[in-house]
DNA sequence: TCTATACTAGACTGTACAGTTTGATTTTGT
DNA sequence: ACAAAATCAAACTGTACAGTCTAGTATAGA
């Protein structure tokens, strides 16, 4: 039997389709344990799926977890920005601190991030990726927001929109991912409040 | 041979000195590799102790790493609020800025915080206990002091300390751990400038 | 010096797992 | 129906590693 290429689609009738599989399957797995405690036999019962293919597929474990952050960034974790910002400016940033806090707080959405931080430091070019599809974006709408309305006069829309978003996801990390709700407790309408108030 | 107990000084004549030498030994093979891919024979011989004498010292290796994550956590990362906070207000929330700044950014500070992250999901006691031997007392230092001066008058300085330092860890977060500098440029000065006009 | 304790080096055991190979079965296009 | 391609299940290989065991060496107090 003849070797398939791998990562090329069209040699294998139906590429898109097993490939996706595979990819759902993949996704829960490392979601769950992290990179280094997934194993691929796990990862091929989860897809539904025989070593063999996902060998046929994907090269080895590094390049099915990397062809899994590059589908799943940019297409799964950004629905928040889709509405657009208008009505009275304050109840616009509530309601997307609200929304960016929902998004955020979903479990799998902080499994990603944690995934992503994980391997933060032997694969940066996955976490630039995240940056560049899923962080950038939002910082940008933010930052046009605060420009084009008058009612805001910042002197750094740029950099006030860096400091509001990242004040909101340090809080979900603080409270979600490292468990904080006991140690450091904050309400989620109080910090906002707060957060607008400066803003 | 009887068996040593284990995690109680004084049944090894010189408890304190082999132990910290094994976590001295530890702690730098942890903080590069994480805890998945530290080996404990790379362990033993990184901090010039056999094996043997590594097991009877830890139960196994979690143990291990437990103990140094709570060696660490309290003695390590935290000189930055030594400083007594005075002088001009702006001023000393710039210096302050700069010193967290500084501190987190350093190699050290940011494998350790990365090494928190991603065991956060199966040692959330030591999340919690990252979160209350560095994380808290920060903060109520910062509320303490805007509480304390009366040119700010917060409706809420707890919240504003929270936020203030949250911003600071997430933007260190994206430009260092993230990889985030060439992605989403942003300037120390210009972005803890801008902080500081919001407070 | 004798003895108990701390330690060392290294072999060993069992398990987990990445990646390969085998040989058979199913699917698809023609 | 037939051949090529895709898939499957399961065995296999080699490696890494946690944790244990063995046998011997150093040390310190009686």
């Amino acid at each position: 039997m003849r070797k398939h290429r791998i990562h090329e689609p069209g040699h294998h009738k139906r590429f898109t389709d097993k490939a996706k599989q595979i990819l759902q399957g993949a996704l829960p797995e490392f979601l769950k344990h992290g990179y280094t405690r997934t194993s691929m036999d796990k990862v091929a019962k989860s897809a539904g799926v025989s070593k063999q293919t996902l060998y046929s597929y994907y090269k080895d474990k590094d390049g099915l977890f990397t062809a899994l952050i590059e589908n799943i960034a940019a297409e799964k974790f950004q629905i928040l920005w889709s509405k657009p910002l208008e009505g009275e400016p304050e109840k616009v940033l509530r309601d997307l601190a609200y929304r960016l806090l929902d998004n955020v707080s979903n479990k799998n959405h902080l499994d990603f991030s944690r995934l992503i931080l994980s391997e933060s430091d032997k694969r940066p070019d996955l976490s630039q990726l995240f940056l560049k599809n899923v962080a950038k974006p939002s910082i940008e709408i933010l930052t046009n927001y605060f420009e084009e309305q008058e009612e805001f006069n910042f002197a750094d829309p740029e950099a006030t929109a860096m400091i509001f978003i990242g004040s909101l996801i340090h809080y979900v990390l603080n409270q979600e991912l490292l468990h904080g709700k006991e140690i450091i407790p904050m309400d989620r309408k109080r910090y906002v409040q707060n957060l607008i108030n400066l803003v």
